[in-house]
DNA sequence: ATGGTATTTGACAAGGTGTCAAGAACGTGA
DNA sequence: TCACGTTCTTGACACCTTGTCAAATACCAT
């Protein structure tokens, strides 16, 4: 039948890059039509509503994200894991010009608005997918670093508690945009959570 | 001098009640103006635009909040105030059903976004004012803690440490929705900051 | 009472999402 | 080779949003 004019993967990186940058309300279907060489109308056709494309463009990210921290806490000491996973968080957060933040974050924070606009329960999902995959990653780290002895505590609650710094990182970087300081509040969580100074 | 036909304080709670449960994008001026009973042009006429009108409503309840937060950290053992602190905080993001989440970390999270659309620099500042005001009184209250011997450490870490906290609970919050979870994220951070038992 | 002034009201423009019918283009079967 | 059928593309439409403006309105003050 007839194909495509346009490149489905290209069009997520071209969406997701906005809507990453914008916010996802703040991004018009328009933008990304234009920005994709697409129109509009064949966005529709081809991913059914803003909320779907949106959603297999998160989906992308995110896979890609979880690989990238998969990584970054596979090697060294785990003072040197946390640090790297710490660490790319924040670039994470600071990447682009001017910086995008988390687009997880931004993207929790922008559910339940009015019906029809707005994110729904189908994102939240996603979003909450991705929190929950990385604190898996985390507490693996801290289990494995309790077994060679460089944590003792409970593996748990700790990566529940660093992965909850690193949502309220993301907050802090929209409201003051210091990076110095998020990264004085990573050291600081790191010390506290492997005791200040050994680990 | 024609008088106004609307209270200016009730528009402004009825504007932030709707602004908190649906988001500043999610809620639009109609939706305000039928519940207000005041026609939309009138919105336009006292207040001059949706962020404006958002900002005074915002002011409003930071005001307000600040007022309560000082009251819950000004008594008992500085453990108290912590988990006084901690709980009003969690109460708040759990207010109204369905939960509304934290209006400050909600808005951050919106600004940014397309011209025209969105919140600007000007909510970011008003946003971040009350992340630094209330940093300010948990640092406060951690000096003087630390003067009665209940604290050893940097209470401006420290403080900046539970406040980021209390921003990644506000995320979590938005992903789960799971008050349990939140309130042991809470007990955990204060034992961390106070060490596990004494304090 | 009447003029001046601020508020209200309704119409408008520009731009957003989403729908739909009609036109266009290609793979496939004859 | 050709025509059919399926899919994609395109443009018009309905309905929503924000924000502006002129005209009508209602009151205070003189």
């Amino acid at each position: 039948m007839r194909p495509r004019e346009f490149d489905h993967d290209d069009v997520l990186r071209i969406a997701f890059e906005q809507f990453w940058r914008k916010g996802v309300r703040g991004t018009s279907l328009s933008d990304i039509a234009r920005d994709a060489g697409v129109q509009r109308g064949s966005l529709y056709n081809a991913f059914g509503s803003k909320e779907a494309l949106f959603l297999q463009a998160y989906e992308r990210y995110a896979g890609d994200y979880l690989l990238v921290l998969q990584k970054a806490l596979g090697a060294g000491s785990l003072r040197k894991r946390l640090t790297a996973f710490f660490d790319l968080t924040i670039s994470n957060f600071r990447s682009g010009s001017p910086p995008r933040g988390c687009p997880t974050t931004r993207g929790l924070m922008e559910l339940g608005a009015a019906k029809g606009e707005g994110l729904d329960e189908e994102a939240r999902q996603a979003f909450a997918s991705l929190v929950s995959r990385i604190t898996a990653l985390v507490q693996d780290t801290l289990s494995a670093g309790a077994e060679r002895g460089e944590f003792s505590g409970n593996p748990a609650a700790a990566a529940l508690h660093i992965v909850a710094v690193t949502r309220g990182l993301a907050v802090l970087e929209r409201a003051f945009g210091d990076e110095p300081q998020l990264r004085k509040i990573a050291a600081h969580t790191i010390d506290l959570v492997l005791g200040k100074k050994g680990g």
